[in-house]
DNA sequence: CTATTATTCAAACGGTCGTTTGAATCCTGG
DNA sequence: CCAGGATTCAAACGACCGTTTGAATAATAG
């Protein structure tokens, strides 16, 4: 049994993610130069061609190493809520949505955090393929939900719904990229280290109370 | 009297402000070269550095020559509103905030709706240059929009509601964004040209119940 | 140990970037 | 009409970009 462990299968790789991560949550993808990202990562310039290709396949590993998993738990917390037979409530379908988003927040040790808010970011970011790629991966979870959230909201019609779930995931979106937007609202300072628990539940009464909202008659009119 | 009128007094500069507000929300800050902007344009390469400066300072003209006014129409609508001498209703707070956003969305011709979307994206910009910009044009109205949401909403404690604002300029932000990403949750395609007026009380009604969502137990013993 | 593959490295490539320059041209007040 | 400031123009500058190359080194299988 060695003392050492054993080497990590691809430390480069790994490195060069970690250190894209973050320099892309700072500074963009077009704002971060492969000579930046490398020297950060302690690795040679010419690694991110050799081990993923081209600085787009960086980003769409970037992505896939995270999304792919976080989509699976959404799958997950949605099954888990189908197979207990009950109706749908929808604050219980919103929970299963933002729920690993949040927890990802929290592991800001693993760079899960920095993820995250490259993440939010990203929903609108110009570039298409970037778009695109993320698009692409979310689809089949958005079409999961959005028949969850039609079943637990039966009442509402249709195309009023696709605008609320339009709504939600832009709170989520902006939620988890500009944390720090908040204090120029209050001149708060951050003083509680986000507390993830309490913002689920506060994103939760707010979204779920939204999804709710009374109809107005002008809105039905055109439903 | 001539025929032609006036010579529009700084044709140029309208010019490249006019093409950098479109080429910025398409392609981002960065993706945008001066040569194409300039060639979009139809004016000289070296013109942008002559009329304003530099690249950074052209940027910062673009969002002074929108949002100033929109800044003005959304402090003279809470003017009008606090006027009136009734208590204020919330939903009538959110009406002077995005309405004012909501109407440039309308001046398609003239490019207020392509500076909307630039905003948008502009919410989450990893450049820190361009997000301090935003957030000392935006201080002030923030502040008076604060005050005047702690007053309709008395009861809401203090942090409760700078998040519950939080999220609320959220869905705002991605809604304006992000009008592309509607279809990706529905498949639908944009089949209404974005009536303004119906989409505002969509989103006030959403935002309303939001911010009036009822207290959980979890929030009232953290505030 | 040796042969073979996988990885790292320094250096360079062509291209595009934002900006500058100095002469040419336009416009305007006297 | 003419002088002088404002504007436009083609060309070039140095810097940085993503990527490629071929040799040097590390790791592994026979």
């Amino acid at each position: 049994m060695p003392l050492r462990a054993v080497k990590p299968q691809h430390e480069t790789r790994t490195r060069i993610l970690d250190a894209a991560e973050e320099l892309f949550m700072l500074h963009g993808f077009g704002g971060t130069s492969m000579r930046l990202l490398t020297s950060r990562a302690g690795v040679n310039l010419a690694a991110v061609n050799y081990h993923f290709g081209s600085k787009d396949a960086l980003i769409e590993a970037v992505f896939r190493r995270r999304l792919d998993p976080m989509n699976l738990a959404r799958m997950a917390a949605l099954d888990e809520l189908e197979a207990a037979g009950r109706a749908l409530a929808p604050e219980a379908v919103i929970r299963a949505f933002i729920g690993p988003s949040l927890r990802m927040v929290e592991d800001a040790k693993g760079g899960g955090r920095n993820f995250i808010r490259l993440l939010g970011r990203t929903y609108t970011e110009p570039a298409k393929t970037v778009r695109a790629l993320i698009g692409q991966m979310y689809a089949p979870t958005m079409q999961r939900y959005k028949s969850a959230l039609e079943r637990a909201l039966p009442h509402m019609p249709r195309d009023e719904l696709v605008w609320r779930m339009h709504f939600m995931f832009g709170t989520l979106a902006y939620t988890l990229a500009a944390t720090d937007t908040v204090q120029l609202i209050a001149g708060c300072k951050p003083e509680d280290r986000h507390d993830a628990r309490l913002l689920e539940d506060r994103l939760t009464a707010f979204l779920a109370s939204g999804l709710n909202a009374p109809l107005k008659t002008s809105i039905k009119k055109a439903a």
